[in-house]
DNA sequence: TTTTTAAAAATTGTATACAGTTTTGCGCTC
DNA sequence: GAGCGCAAAACTGTATACAATTTTTAAAAA
């Protein structure tokens, strides 16, 4: 075979323009850049990443099903804004599904893996040291996605992802800031039950850190601030 | 207010044609009257429904986000065929939620709800009166996702759906004709059972007609014979 | 001043045109 | 006749153009 003919897979293989600015705008939500109910114009962004419209309105259909923003039929885009509900069916899903997952990866994770989640714990500490909450809320997400991965169940992974997703709306949204601390050590805990196989442990701690994240959010019953008169009114 | 202002909702309000396409296409492949691994072209599709491409590649992208159909960059889209292991996850996801869906469902459900189920069993046997499986097939999945509506649970409900529409693509690969007889009361005595507000019972006969289902199902390590050679030495 | 109405501007929905990739088909060489 | 290679055709990815709807703006009437 001519190794002349294999595509040189530096710089770029190709741009799935598409997908890149998906993953642009999925990490500016995810990091509070851009807040719920903030308008998304196609035109706008279309400049913002040099593509077309085109490319843009995919991203955001892409976004759309993900449920992280709300497509009005002429209305256009904008970053969604889950109510009281969605935060409550969001977080019990969480508790139905997540410890689940814990167990499956207690069973399955590899030394590769438990690595792979320290370096996470490792980043998401270098993050909040910097006060960087928006990339340390990620980082956070991302720690609970990894562990899907690593239970190594593709379809309920899907699902966690979109939670986790949905997840850092109902944050941004609905977090009361009196309760300061997020789980310093409970990543921590959880990668040693796992590390261990211990995977009623690893449940455990995983139902018991939901629990904690969930009642960390103000779910009562209340209008809070509309962002402007326009969204209250609308 | 001027009564002639009022837009005549008869007729068509409008025409979401994305959505269009997207229903005509998930209605076909849920009767299996397209099959896995057959290619879905643009400018084909675009032809039968009369509309552009943009309309058409809207639509296959929203299948492929349930995994209905799979994209290939460059190559086209492809009716999804789901492999042995995502079969056994899908039911798997689906063991776990259903039940506790079908609890939630008869807690919930008003007479109008039980009234809707059993019209819904009533249009699936007559389906199969006329041996119409491919109707028959898709309101039997429709079944269950009325009782997630009914649950009123739109997080969950929203997994259910993609679950049972996956299930579709799973039957028409992996079932065993050996096993005939499609649960002919099962879903009867469901009814009864959330008619009767009986959770408990319900979510048991949820969890065992899924597990009929599940077992119904030829999920041996196998190369059953692909469609195509192309499908096969692709 | 407030409300109503209409026209213009801006934005989204759809269609078409162009560019890049993959597949196909034919001719050539061995 | 089998295999290789290149060109053409087919198809997808992206950009642009046009149509339809919504929002804004401003003027006119109450």
């Amino acid at each position: 075979m001519d190794p002349a003919i294999i595509k040189t897979p530096s710089a770029r293989p190709a741009q799935p323009l598409a997908e890149d600015v998906t993953r642009a705008l999925t990490l500016a939500i995810h990091e509070h850049r851009i807040k719920p109910g903030m308008k998304l114009g196609e035109d706008e962004l279309a400049d913002i990443y040099g593509v077309s419209r085109t490319v843009v309105r995919s991203a955001l259909h892409a976004l759309a099903h993900l449920q992280l923003v709300d497509i009005q039929r002429n209305r256009g885009a904008f970053v969604a804004q889950p109510t009281l509900r969605d935060a409550r069916e969001v977080f019990e899903a969480r508790e139905l599904l997540e410890p689940r997952i814990a167990r499956m990866a207690a069973a399955k994770a590899t030394a590769e893996d438990i690595a792979l989640l320290q370096q996470h714990i490792h980043d998401e500490h270098a993050a909040l040291a910097e006060a960087d909450h928006g990339r340390a809320l990620h980082l956070s997400g991302q720690f609970h996605i990894e562990i899907a991965r690593i239970a190594d169940q593709q379809t309920i992974a899907a699902f966690v992802e979109s939670l986790i997703s949905r997840s850092s709306l109902i944050i941004a949204l609905y977090w009361r800031r009196e309760s300061a601390l997020c789980e310093k050590h409970a990543h921590h805990e959880l990668v040693q039950a796992i590390a261990d196989g211990n995977g009623d442990k690893a449940a455990d701690l995983m139902r018991s850190h939901l629990v904690d994240l969930h009642s960390a959010l103000d779910l009562r019953e209340q209008d809070e601030a509309p962002r402007s008169l326009k969204d209250a009114l609308l």
